[in-house]
DNA sequence: ATATATTTAGTAAGCGTTAAATTATATTCA
DNA sequence: TGAATATAATTTAACGCTTACTAAATATAT
């Protein structure tokens, strides 16, 4: 564990000041080729690399993007993370990525502490606990800071900043619509993330498609809740199939499909003839695993981590002083597979 | 975008020195109450926070952990990494992610970046490249260079450093022996990852219950390989189980497993009765979502990350100049579910 | 030979912070 | 009163780096 090398050190070992150093090694023309050679062999020998502490200290900025991610095991914000890391890197960004776990405070405190120097700029998704309470301030603070924050997926338009979200409404619609199509006419919808932005507006896209097509709002067979045991959620959605006659399911996020469809199975329908289910998922594989196979509404977790991780860095690198905020709206794709057809 | 509040605009405009407000803010006894006082509303007022690059810059630490990891979309490491952040964010570590995407140049050259005063230490699990190749300097360097690091899962034997592993050979032998016990004589073995150190040692695990049980090793019925499309692979189980009696599986991953599931299911075997599988797998609901449910040797993820930040956090707070390494196994539990009872 | 330009290196300031050493002021006590 | 002590604040240096400015030496032009 030999101490690092640094530029005072191998100007003190060459008798040149620290200046000298600093200049050979970055190429400066002030400096004879030959102190540039003789410089830069003996750092190359004693493997100096610059700290990136001192230069941070002096440029006032750290190349490095901190990433609030509700939580990781949800494979959505997986691929959003992997996009935005793949696209950081690229640009020569550090990624510091912290897990609000859903909680207002976690993800408090997590602004605060990066928001002092370790990082340039945020790019993140609302906890679930934030947006129950509507409580945005602290991302207002650190926007009037000075640090620059990019939201995904779920936002608040109480905030102005950059945002990157899916066309959560239009999707629902969508993908009520494509049942419909199909010829269902009694289609539940399963939510358990109805105290989420995105899952309101899901919805609503829900409740326009049936409305636009006539068809009378049955609230027997539509379940909005909050996040709670995959059990609970069974018996509910089990109650729903065994009172109504339900014929298609649309549900809003990947758990209520899973259970939508095992439920289905469990009480013997025939998937699609009987019974037709949409369902928001983002992990590929396991709606390909299912059996049947789960039409999806795919979500693009990856472009939207490369676009919302874009926005960011071009606005840290922009001279632009006041340069407007820009929301992009990522489009969703239907994957039908075995469920629908 | 106003500017951020510093020591020296606060030292200015209260008439008083740079120090004397570090002090005050600090609760030095050398401040008067008064002063004190006087200096701590007008920072609150101008909401001051200590810059970390000046303190890092100063304490020559970081208090950040880097973590390097080969996919993020493997729930596995998803799991470890949660781990990793829980503890490191109690501890009061920040955790700068980077996914090397199995590649070696990508780990080294992520090793280089970081390993120049932006953490303190890593965490990570090697690549495949870098296991393939057998190239593991880019370790010892940064190593030799001061920086600890602590592997965990894919590790190896020819760096010295501390390791949380899981126990791979004696899970593979007791999944074995479990097959064994349930009756399986004829027992697959379907790996896609033996280019990785773990999937050799599951694979030993393996081979050393069939000769404990004197069950003849039968070559057409093991398939190792390297990563490959799901449809190769399937091809191949396809084949095994064509031409062959097996009546039992075992997986070395969790792509492995739903192969062997799924092509099972499709040339009508039933399971647990004329096949039984154990696979090596992580999503744990993945797992339980596959009909018939998958029994799995489970690794403990979290745990794992858990245990393996907490090493290099003791490492790095540690006065000991030369702390002997550690190497922590982590047992993994067979979870018992449809495809084995 | 002198003035001027060019080349090469060094000095010093500054980024934001802490802390040891120092100075200035007030208080205590013989 | 004068010295010793306690208190309160300032000065200075340091962390690792860059860079504007300065200085010296050498080369070129007049």
């Amino acid at each position: 564990m030999k101490a690092k090398a640094t530029l005072k050190q191998i100007a003190k070992e060459l008798n040149v000041s620290v200046s000298t150093v600093s200049k050979a090694l970055n190429d400066s023309p002030e400096i004879s080729e030959q102190t540039k050679i003789r410089i830069k062999e003996y750092a190359k020998l004693k493997n100096y690399k610059p700290n990136v502490i001192g230069l941070n200290l002096k440029n006032r900025k750290t190349k490095t993007i901190g990433v609030i991610i509700p939580n990781i095991l949800n494979s959505f914000f997986a691929k959003v993370f992997s996009g935005i890391e793949k696209v950081a890197d690229e640009k020569g960004y550090n990624v510091i990525m912290c897990i609000s776990n859903e909680s207002l405070e976690k993800e408090a405190h997590t602004l605060e502490m990066l928001s002092n120097g370790t990082i340039d700029g945020f790019v993140l998704s609302i906890s679930e606990e934030a947006q129950k309470l509507h409580e945005y301030n602290h991302f207002k603070d650190i926007i009037n800071d000075g640090t620059p924050i990019v939201m995904f997926d779920r936002t608040t338009d109480e905030v102005e900043c950059d945002k990157v979200i899916v066309d959560d409404f239009d999707s629902g619609h969508n993908a009520t619509q494509n049942l419909i199509d199909l010829g269902c006419r009694n289609i539940a919808l399963i939510s358990s993330v109805d105290n989420l932005s995105v899952g309101k507006l899901r919805a609503e896209g829900y409740l326009k498609a049936l409305r636009d097509n006539n068809i009378e709002v049955n609230e027997n067979i539509i379940i909005r809740t909050e996040s709670e045991s995959e059990h609970d959620l069974a018996e509910k959605v089990n109650e729903v199939y065994s009172n109504n006659l339900v014929d298609g399911v649309f549900a809003l996020d990947e758990n209520d499909s899973v259970v939508a469809l095992k439920v289905g199975v469990r009480k013997g329908y025939k998937i699609p003839k009987d019974l037709k289910i949409i369902g928001f998922a983002d992990g590929i594989l396991a709606s390909r695993r299912l059996s049947p196979s789960l039409t999806t509404v795919s979500q693009h977790g990856i472009e939207i981590g490369e676009v919302a991780v874009k926005l960011l860095i071009d606005r840290l690198e922009s001279k632009e002083e006041h340069k407007p905020y820009e929301t992009v709206v990522i489009k969703t794709k239907l994957k039908e597979r075995e469920s629908t057809k």
